[in-house]
DNA sequence: GATGCATGTATGGTCTGACCATATTTGGTC
DNA sequence: GACCAAATATGGTCAGACCATACATGCATC
């Protein structure tokens, strides 16, 4: 994290909270942690490390945001800092801010999403992969009594395509897209009055995934986006 | 943080530095603030707050780990913390970190990568953009004198291939992977000795998106990647 | 008036030490 | 053995101080 400061104009210049975190980082590549480890109470961290308990606890809040540690008060095993594995909130925060910031439109987190859906599906094709979570969220889209409902099997369904292609981190982004843009979908939803079109989609995608048809897939995603999110999709790909 | 419904009772389930990113988020929304513009100083936001500096302060390195903010010291129109746009530096820290934690495979990585460069490449051969950026990111490669500086110039070759699309978020976070693998890069270089086989992948993807010819330039991408890192990109799409 | 240097000042960066809130651990009592 | 109170370790927060930096200001000089 050494370029979080912007310009490197001095090198010698390295803030302590920069330091702390590279020997975090050195610690976990050296002492092969991974998750489920814990670091260091704050104030031991500090003494080894040489400097105040503020800059650690600065360090440890980046490592937060990131994903990468979870703390938790108290005492015992649990407490602490432990490593953990979530970059897939930590994707969906730095998503919403700069798509409150205008660094990002909304079409090109729509455009992103349906570049990962679809090459998810080519994999999911092959390997047929997901299948029955995918049937049993459709049925559940059948049964679901209001847009809310409806909207959380769809987070399922879609979940699925992506797990489907074995790749935890097209997995992460894609689940951080589908959060910046959730609330898009109910409106979607309740604009659309009837789910019929949807689930028609839906049944569409899994059938082509069950075939093997690739292509297809590919083509019955395009088609549900553009639905759900029209004038935002573009024909992009 | 998602833990524990209910139990609204105690207020202090917020941290302090929490309650502060909410704040600064509200007002970048409301305000309509975006990149180039200030913050108030620290100080200032911790009495506006009601916390104290140290929390307003773990909340700013929050923002500076996403690429929202960056902060200068001194006095003057630059100095304190300034609204910015680097998702992607964010995101190279975020894989680094997963990467090292084991999270993510390299193979992981790479295959992402694969599916936004082949993706970026379709765009760039319906639109022709960056077509002069990749000559000249070619010809660098033909003149550099050592492995450091043919991977620059690489990293230039790719970029543009990514900025071609448009999509500022592909872009960042092919950024971020591209920065995540950097250094299986040189040895890349190293270990193939000659860079023929590299250049000549350059100008075959240069020219399939020059023609226009998606479907080649997908494929020629694919070829590319898996000379760059054999064993490892598989056989993905 | 223009220039240049000394001083002022606002800003982030860091440290210290204290206290609070929480949750486990410990140990004593029944 | 069960139960409850105290001890303790941990993160969370705060207040205040000082340093380093870099622009702003103003005075002295030319």
């Amino acid at each position: 994290m050494t370029e979080l400061g912007g310009q490197a104009r001095n090198p010698a210049r390295v803030r302590a909270f920069e330091g702390v975190l590279a020997r975090i980082e050195e610690r976990i590549a050296a002492d092969g942690l991974t998750v489920g480890d814990r670091l260091p109470g704050e104030r031991q961290l500090a003494e080894q490390l040489q400097v105040s308990r503020s800059s650690v606890r600065e360090a440890l809040r980046v490592l937060e945001s990131l994903g990468v540690v979870s703390s938790q008060v108290g005492r015992g095993p649990d407490a602490g800092a432990v490593l953990t594995s979530r970059p897939g909130s930590a994707l969906t925060g730095l998503l919403r801010l700069h798509l409150g910031l205008a660094t990002l439109s909304l079409r090109e987190v729509v455009d992103t999403r349906l570049m990962i859906e679809q090459w998810s599906a080519g994999h999911a094709a092959r390997s047929g992969a997901g299948l029955e979570t995918m049937a049993r969220a459709i049925a559940a889209m059948d049964a679901a009594r209001s847009p809310e409902e409806f909207v959380e099997h769809d987070v399922a369904f879609h979940a699925a395509i992506a797990e489907a292609s074995g790749n935890r981190l097209t997995s992460a982004i894609m689940q951080a897209l589908r959060g910046a843009v959730q609330r898009f979908a109910i409106d979607a939803v309740v604009r659309l009055g009837d789910t019929g079109g949807l689930q028609a989609d839906h049944r569409r995608i899994h059938d082509a995934i069950r075939d093997g048809d690739a292509a297809t897939a590919v083509e019955a995603i395009a088609v549900h986006l553009e639905r759900a999110y029209p004038s935002t999709a573009g024909p992009a790909s």
